[in-house]
DNA sequence: GTCAACAATCGTGTATACAAGAATCGCGTT
DNA sequence: AACGCGATTCTTGTATACACGATTGTTGAC
């Protein structure tokens, strides 16, 4: 456990929630977290006052607090800020490009090769997350990067639900192709253009998300 | 005092925090606090966790709470990020356009000329923001307006210093009108590329922004 | 039989007490 | 005089106790 106990709870539960351990509506008992993870009420409800800020959460006055549902509508308007600023970390990625950031985007985009090429949607899935995550950190702005890795993690579990669509894993990885060119090319603009329909969600892949949301 | 001392203090500090009552840097002792607001520690470190979590604040573990000093780059990456928001807001407006929100800007919009023809830089910037409020909420996307809202609000002083800057009334003002027309002529992109250099800060204007951070 | 009001119970909000680590100050040594 | 080591003090982290509002169950009246 972390050395206090307040931020061990907020990644414990914050996990919990993220992995769909605590579905969406669920209320959060203090008592029963505390016993559950052998600490007071104390650093539980400091936990809680943390993923209510971070947005995970939302605590009522005096009557507790329950896992947020974003529901279909809030998730499709969160892929669409994703794709946003995930675009702007491609363009800046293409302007800024160095040789530590090229082989980083190099080695986990050919992974994810290997891995479509398998047909393993689970290893995808990984090595999907940390191709962006080398496109987040080769734009080379802090911020942006924190901001990116924040809505990554949120959008997780949706994300997964969606590699398991049809044809997706030979999409995603002839689409990340096109990316990688475009930064190494130095078009910030195609990266940006490439990646925000990418990580969007338009047309049939939104009836997709939909479906795989109503199938919990 | 909100219904309960957290969520109250929360606020309380936070705005003391935005309007550069508490300096970045400055440490936030529990104590001090809890006596300044009448309150026991109990409800301060809970504030005090959910600043953590947004970001204005850093707790480093049994060593207390600071203001974080984000530095004149990461500001402008800050400014980067918004731009972007903002010009996906844009679009959306420009693309989602109703009766009402047509009207919201047009009012905030003639307040701003009419700031702007007086000189009044404060008021401007009382009108800008409203300006701006309303284009978050004309683009229909509630998590995109969260966003936008809570960066805006992280970035008011350093706004406010950029206002004073010789000419940037007028200069704001003339890009507002552009803004204004694309919106309203249906052009998303174009309304999307104005407001993403209206809202970054390029060039001079990051020395301009360097130079008022440095004059505290 | 249904609805409303009241009471009991449960859970959250706040204060306080205690424990433990960090910072500070003073003393001793070189 | 300067530096290092130790004791003291101060602040944070956690637990517990208490108070108050919300929820729920029961009883009574219509």
């Amino acid at each position: 456990m972390s050395e206090n106990a307040g931020r061990w709870l907020r990644d414990e539960i914050e996990n919990s929630i993220l992995s769909n351990e605590f579905s969406p509506g669920e209320r959060l008992d203090e008592m029963v977290l505390a016993t559950r993870f052998g600490v007071s009420r104390t650093p539980v409800r400091e936990a809680l006052m943390q993923l209510d800020a971070i947005g995970l959460i939302e605590i009522r006055p005096r009557r507790g607090a329950v896992v947020i549902d974003p529901g279909p509508h809030r998730v499709y308007e969160m892929f669409e800020v994703m794709a946003e600023l995930e675009g702007l970390a491609g363009s800046l990625a293409a302007r800024r490009l160095d040789e530590a950031s090229r082989e980083a985007i190099t080695a986990t985009h050919s992974r994810c090769e290997q891995s479509a090429a398998a047909g393993d949607s689970d290893a995808y899935y990984y090595d999907n997350e940390e191709f962006h995550k080398a496109i987040y950190a080769a734009g080379r702005s802090e911020f942006l990067e924190e901001q990116c890795l924040q809505l990554h993690r949120r959008l997780r579990p949706y994300r997964r639900l969606q590699l398991r669509v049809r044809n997706r894993l030979s999409t995603s990885f002839s689409e990340h192709c096109a990316i990688v060119d475009a930064i190494f090319a130095g078009d910030g603009d195609e990266a940006r253009r490439l990646l925000r329909t990418h990580v969007g969600i338009q047309g049939e892949r939104f009836s997709d998300l939909v479906a795989s949301m109503a199938a919990r």
